[in-house]
RNA sequence: CGGGGCGUGGCGCAGUUUGGUAGCGCGGGUGCUUUGGGAGCACUAGGUCGCAGGUUCGAAUCCUGUCGCCCCGACCA
């Protein structure tokens, strides 16, 4: 390809609505173009890249003996209410974009393809022999991203690639679901970049086992948790830890104490000298259901620590088997509305009575308790005493005559002791999520019917799993990852083209002259090269290479006449004038030991 | 949706407070000079100042409405 034919235009200001170096170098080097909010036009540079990607993805799936398909992106409303997804995607803050034809049909455009490949696989696969069956692709999603952010890192339409198994019985799925993190590990070692795989929430999607794909990166808009021997890693939202041993409060006969305005943990303690983690902290939550109640929740966690919403929200779904839509703190505006204004704010304690909820008009009128194993393992503590400006001291579970369901909805922190090596301290990264693998269990295959007829004759719903790779987002996280004050440094294996033949000076013939032989040479061995052949001088030629990534220069130019060529890596500091034939030969070993290295 | 901010040639910005008919840098075109890390000089093209109303002799500037975009939070590959 010829420089001068590529459509490229390079920007030196980054456009003033890019925040992060990975998309302002992407709308530098002309490898983006914003349609609207959150979509893109991929142009021909990132093009490449994607289809490198792409083809990483496929050779290494189609090892495993994945099926390549490509499924509808239009989805019929149907299916998704069969499965119990069409209210929690559309409605609210659903991420489902959604229309209705001129039948008068309502239509999805895909987040996701549970629906539909389950659906098809019923139909085909109807005994254990058809089992295991993967089936992926790689094609454009849509999601209605409440806010679309940091170019193709989250956006509205971006690339996916989506994988989804079938087996008959779970151990084959756990099976499949370990060579999937095998597939996985070599992909992103062979796009060149490094990643952390970390346990994970499974979401929306529900199911068991999940983990995530994570490439560090300031950017990320994770917390993962590691251990410093890499024997723990996870998603904040997931992670789990020992908590700090608290202080001690003795044991006594329970009495209440007058606390008056010490509504705050911190103003407590600071007043009456007991440190946070001898006090039970009380919190009212709201939780909407996709069953459309609304279930009022109270939550007993220990003074020094946070709830984790995520697991909370998991906990609550299991308890009541209904999902949880929104979940949010009981405000004062809420409860006037339910017609209650006696909640003593500040002074609340775990035995709070259902009765505050009796005059509430549209929600559950019976507390759901839960207590984080900080709270339930404390055997004297301070606690609100349910009248206002007094708290209770040595206050027991039984003294209160709560027994709620000790659950671990605690928030893990950087500096907590990892769960396997108590000497072990979780530190925190920034991640990005390029992959996810989940055990999703029949979940989908229950609620639409693809069942298989198994070893006895009996019809079983299928074990599934999927796995989905953010294509687009992954080569955003890679320049997040490989970039420096020049520009790009893209990983060879997914750079746009491998080696960029410069003509230092288009007006010197001899000098296009070779540069031309040496491109041809490399174009015709296979090499991926571009030539920049424009009417340019040498220095925007450099800027302009060093921007885009490419990973190798070959400079043609005023050794030309002896028919030598300068051979520059793109960080390497070590330029090198040789022959031009022997720069050819550096160049093509240079680039099949680097492939041969990803290999392995 | 809540909170914050911004819309002025392709990109980055000034001008708005105090109304007087639009400017700078980059980029584009032409010519000359230059030619190994985003060249210099000269000439040149390009903007109904997001859109719609209103106030005024006069609006980029003031008022009202509206649309779009970005940042912080909930969502996720």
């Amino acid at each position: 390809m010829r420089v001068s034919r590529l459509m490229l235009v390079t920007l030196r200001d980054a456009p003033a609505d890019a925040e992060v170096i990975s998309h302002q170098l992407l709308l530098r080097g002309g490898f983006i173009k914003r349609v609207t909010s959150g979509i893109y036009a991929y142009m021909p540079l990132l093009w490449k890249v994607i289809k490198k990607i792409t083809f990483i993805v496929q050779e290494e799936l189609n090892a495993k003996g994945c099926l390549e398909t490509l499924l509808p992106q239009l989805h019929p409303a149907e299916i998704w209410k069969q499965s119990g997804r069409w209210d929690g995607y559309t409605a609210g803050e659903g991420i489902m974009f959604n229309l209705i034809d001129r039948q008068e049909r309502e239509f999805g455009l895909a987040p996701t393809h549970e629906e539909v490949i389950t659906k098809i696989a019923g139909e085909i696969l109807q005994s254990y022999k058809q089992l295991p069956v993967n089936l992926y692709q790689i094609q454009t999603k849509f999601r209605d991203e409440i806010r679309p952010r940091f170019g193709l890192m989250r956006s509205r339409e971006f690339i996916m690639k989506d994988a989804y198994s079938f087996h008959a019985n779970e151990q084959n799925l756990k099976y499949t679901y370990t060579e999937m993190n095998d597939a996985y590990e070599r992909i992103f070692k062979r796009c060149g970049i490094e990643t952390v795989a970390v346990d994970a929430d499974s979401g929306a999607i529900g199911g068991a086992e999940s983990r995530e794909f994570m490439v560090t990166a300031n950017a990320g808009e994770d917390l993962i948790l590691l251990s410093p021997d890499k024997k723990y890693a996870a998603n904040q939202e997931k992670a789990s830890s020992h908590p700090p041993s608290a202080n001690i409060l003795k044991k006594g006969k329970p009495k209440l104490i007058e606390t008056k305005s010490q509504m705050t943990i911190k103003e407590l303690c600071l007043e009456q000298n007991f440190s946070p983690d001898q006090v039970i902290k009380v919190i009212l939550l709201l939780a909407k259901l996709d069953n459309s109640l609304s279930q009022p929740i109270l939550i007993s966690i220990r003074g020094d620590q946070d709830i984790n919403e995520v697991k909370l929200t998991n906990v609550i779904s299991k308890h009541i088997n209904s999902n949880v839509i929104k979940l949010s703190a009981l405000s004062i505006k809420d409860l006037k509305e339910q017609g209650i204004n006696n909640i003593p704010f500040g002074y609340i304690g775990p035995d709070l009575e259902d009765s505050y909820l009796k005059q509430s008009i549209e929600w559950e009128n019976k507390f759901i308790r839960f207590a984080d194993h900080t709270a339930a393992n404390l055997e004297s503590f301070v606690c609100g005493a349910n009248v206002v400006d007094y708290h209770k001291i040595y206050a027991t579970w039984s003294s209160l005559g709560e027994s709620p369901e000790v659950v671990d909805i605690r928030k893990a922190i950087p500096g907590d002791s990892s769960l396997h090596d108590k000497n072990q301290k979780l530190i925190a990264k920034r991640g990005i999520e390029i992959g996810h693998i989940f055990q999703l269990g029949r979940k989908y295959s229950s609620s639409l019917e693809a069942s298989f007829t198994n070893e006895s004759g009996k019809k079983e719903p299928f074990w599934m799993g999927c796995y989905g790779i953010g294509i687009s987002r992954l080569a955003q996280a890679a320049i997040e990852q490989n970039h420096d004050k020049n520009g790009i440094i893209w990983p060879l294996s997914i750079a746009p083209f491998e080696v960029i033949v410069v003509v230092a000076n288009m007006k010197d013939e001899v000098q296009y002259k070779l540069a031309n032989e040496v491109y041809l040479d490399l174009k015709d061995k296979g090499v991926d090269v571009l030539i920049d052949d424009r009417e340019e001088r040498a220095g925007v030629k450099f800027k302009d290479a060093d921007l885009i990534g490419i990973p190798w220069k070959v400079i043609a130019g005023r050794e030309s006449s002896s028919r030598k060529v300068e051979l520059v890596h793109r960080t390497r500091k070590d330029p090198k004038l040789l022959d031009s034939n022997e720069a050819i030969k550096e160049l093509i070993s240079e680039i099949s030991n680097y492939k041969k290295s990803l290999l392995h």
